[in-house]
DNA sequence: CTGAAAGCGCTAACAG
DNA sequence: CTGTTAGCGCTTTCAG
C-alpha cells in the first residue's frame, strides 16, 4: 500500500488536515509548513487517492465516451479530439465500444454512470429517439453530449455535421463535374445515413435529374460493405458514371470493386466519399471527399460537455454543426 | 442525487447490509428478501456507486492504456483488442495519449496511478530502460504490461512483435523478388525502430549484399514523414529499386512520393511496409506488408494483465511475441 | 493559521 | 439468514 496523508501527518507530527490543505495549496497554510509537507510527500512517493477524493467531492474527472466502432478512423479521430481538449484539465477519457449494438450501448452507459463519470459523450447506435441508453442518462441526470448520430426528435446537446448538406455537396459536385448517372451507396438507417441520402436526392432534384431507386444500394459502414455494394451497382445497365458513398471506407471499398473489373476511376466512374479520413489521399486513387473535421467534432463535444459541467443551471440545449467542406482529389477530377 | 442503498433499506424496513448483500446475490440472503430488494432497486433506478465500492474493495475495474498516438491505426487496433477482452469482465479502459512524449507519458501514468487503475498497459515512448513512467509504476506496485515498445533491458511483462524478424522478412522478400538496391526508411530511436533496422541489415548480410548507409533514412511514424524521407531517397543515384518502410503509414507516404515523380510501384521501386493496417489493401498500390496482428497484441496484453490481477504472487515476467507474417500485395509483386 | 469532528456510500468481519 | 460495528482515504465544516 502506498503512502497516505496520514503517514505524512504522523511523520511530520502535524495533523492530517494540515497535510490535506498544504497539498492542495489551500490559502491558510503557512509557507514553510507547506514546503515541509510537500517535500515529505515527494520523499514518500505520495499520490493522492483519487477514489477517496471523488467520494467526497462528488466528481471523478472522468468522461465516458461511447462509440460504435473504434477501428473506424472517424471515431478514432473523435476520441483523439475529445482527449486533446480534456487532458490538459486532468480529465480522463473512459472508452466504451458499443459495436453498433443498442443493447451493448445501454449496458456501457449504465456502467459509466455507475462509475460516476462526470459526463458522457455518446455516438449512439440508437436509431429511434430516447433509447434505453438515453433513459439511463436522464434518470441519473448525468450531463451528456451526443456526437455524430442524433436519435430523431431528441432534445439534447449535439455536435455533428450537416448530413443533408454533405449529400448535396457531394452529389452536386459529381453533377457539375459532368456525371449524368449518379448512384449512391447509402449508409444504415440512422440519421447520418438518412441525411446523406436525403441530400443526394435533393441535389438530383435541384438539377432536374431523375432519381432512380435502383441506383441506391445499401452499404453500411465498412470498406467490405462498400465493396459488395459496388459490385451490385456494377451489374446495372446503364452503368452509373458517378457514385457518392456514405463514407470514406465505403468509398475505398467501392473503388476497389471498380478497379478490379478493369474500369477506371474517375474515367469510367467518378467516386466521392465523406469524412476525409486521414489516409484518403493515399488510396489507389486519391479520394475526393467531404471533410467533416472529425477531430474538431470531438473537441467541440468536449467543449460543450465542459460547459455543462461548469455551470449548474442547465442552459438550453445546444447543437453545433460543423460545416462540411468539399475536397476534390483525383477520384472525381477532370472529365 | 440518485438512490442509495440506504434509501432502499429504509424504504423496505430492512437493514442496509441486507440490501448490500441481496444486490450482490450474496448467498446468505433469503430468496424472497432478495427479490423484494432487487425490485425496489429497479423501481428507484438504483445503480451501485462504484466509487464508494472501490474505496473499500481496493479495486476499480479500471485499466489504464497509454499510447503514443491514437490516430495511428495500429494503436487504435490495440485499443480495440484490449477493450474487446476486458469489456465482458466489466472492466473499463481509460485511455491516455502521450503524444510520443516522455514527459507527458509520465504525467499520464501518474494520474492513472492516482486513479487507482487496477493495472496499466503501456506503449512507451521511452527509449531507455526505466524511465520516469516505469519508476512510478514500480513505486506503486501497479501491475503493468508493456506493449509494442519495450524499453531496452527492462524486465517486465511484454507483448509485442519480433521486430528484427519483421525486418528480415520484409527485406528478404524484396531480395527474393529481385531487388538489388534496397533502401530502408527507418523509424525512430526506439526498440521497434532499431529492431526493424537490425533485421534489415542482417537480411542484407545473409544475402551477401552490401549495406549502404545512404540508403537508410529516418522517417518517424507518419505518412507525412514517409513522404519526406522518400523524397530524399529519390535524389540518390543509383536509385533504390526496393524500399522497406518502418510501418504502413510511412510506406503509404513513400508510395505517394514515388508515384508523384512518375515512377511506378512496383515496376521501378517495390515497396513494403509493416503493420498491415486495415486500409493497406485500399492504397494506391495495394501495399505489401508484414502483419503483426495488432488487435491480437491488445487482446494478449489484456490477457496477461488479467493474470497479474488475478494472482497474488507475481509470477516470472512473461514476454509474448506475436509471430510476424509476410503479406504480399501488388506493391512488391512480380518483376 | 491549525486541528477535531463528521461523513461521502459502500463492504468485511463478525455477532445475533 | 439478518444486523451491528468499523473503516476505506479523503474533504468539508466549524472551533480553537
Amino acid at each position: 500500500m502506498s503512502a497516505r496523508m496520514k503517514d505524512i501527518a504522523v511523520d511530520l507530527g502535524v495533523s492530517l488536515m494540515t497535510v490535506s490543505k498544504a497539498l492542495r495549496s489551500h490559502k491558510d497554510i503557512g509557507e514553510k509548513t507547506r514546503a515541509l509537507v510537500v517535500q515529505r510527500a515527494r520523499e514518500l512517493g505520495y499520490r493522492p487517492n483519487w477514489i477517496a477524493r471523488s467520494l467526497v467531492t462528488q466528481r471523478t474527472d472522468l468522461v465516458g465516451l461511447v462509440v460504435p466502432d473504434l477501428m473506424h478512423s472517424f471515431f478514432a479521430e473523435v476520441v483523439t479530439g475529445v482527449a486533446k481538449r480534456l487532458e490538459p484539465l486532468n480529465y480522463h477519457v473512459v472508452i466504451a465500444n458499443s459495436n453498433e449494438d443498442v443493447v451493448s450501448e445501454a449496458r456501457q452507459v449504465e456502467l459509466l454512470v455507475a462509475r460516476k463519470c462526470d459526463g458522457i459523450i455518446l455516438a449512439s447506435a440508437q436509431p429511434a429517439a430516447r433509447g434505453e441508453s438515453i433513459r439511463i442518462l436522464e434518470e441519473h441526470k448525468t450531463p451528456y453530449v451526443l456526437v455524430d448520430r442524433r436519435p430523431r426528435g431528441l432534445e439534447a446537446h449535439y455536435v455533428g455535421v450537416k448530413n443533408e448538406e454533405i449529400g448535396v455537396l457531394a452529389t452536386s459536385h459529381l453533377i457539375e463535374r459532368g456525371c449524368r448517372r449518379i448512384a449512391h451507396i447509402r449508409g444504415p438507417e440512422i440519421p447520418t445515413g438518412v441525411g446523406r441520402l436525403t441530400g443526394y436526392r435533393s441535389a438530383l432534384n435541384q438539377h432536374r435529374m431523375k432519381f432512380r431507386p435502383d441506383y441506391v444500394v445499401t452499404g453500411q459502414h465498412s470498406d467490405a460493405a462498400g465493396y459488395q455494394a459496388m459490385r451490385e451497382l456494377l451489374r446495372l445497365r446503364p452503368l452509373p458514371d458517378g457514385v457518392f458513398c456514405y463514407n470514406d471506407p465505403v468509398a475505398a471499398g467501392a473503388m476497389k470493386a471498380i478497379l478490379e473489373v478493369g474500369l477506371r476511376v474517375p474515367g469510367d466512374i467518378a467516386v466521392i466519399g465523406a469524412g476525409n479520413v486521414h489516409y484518403s489521399d493515399l488510396l489507389r486513387v486519391p479520394l475526393s471527399t467531404i471533410d467533416q473535421s472529425s477531430s474538431l467534432i470531438g473537441e467541440t463535444a468536449a467543449e460543450l460537455l465542459l460547459e455543462c459541467l461548469n455551470s449548474k443551471n442547465t442552459g438550453p440545449f445546444r447543437s453545433v454543426f460543423i460545416e462540411p467542406r468539399l475536397i476534390v482529389r483525383e477520384s472525381s477530377f477532370s472529365g
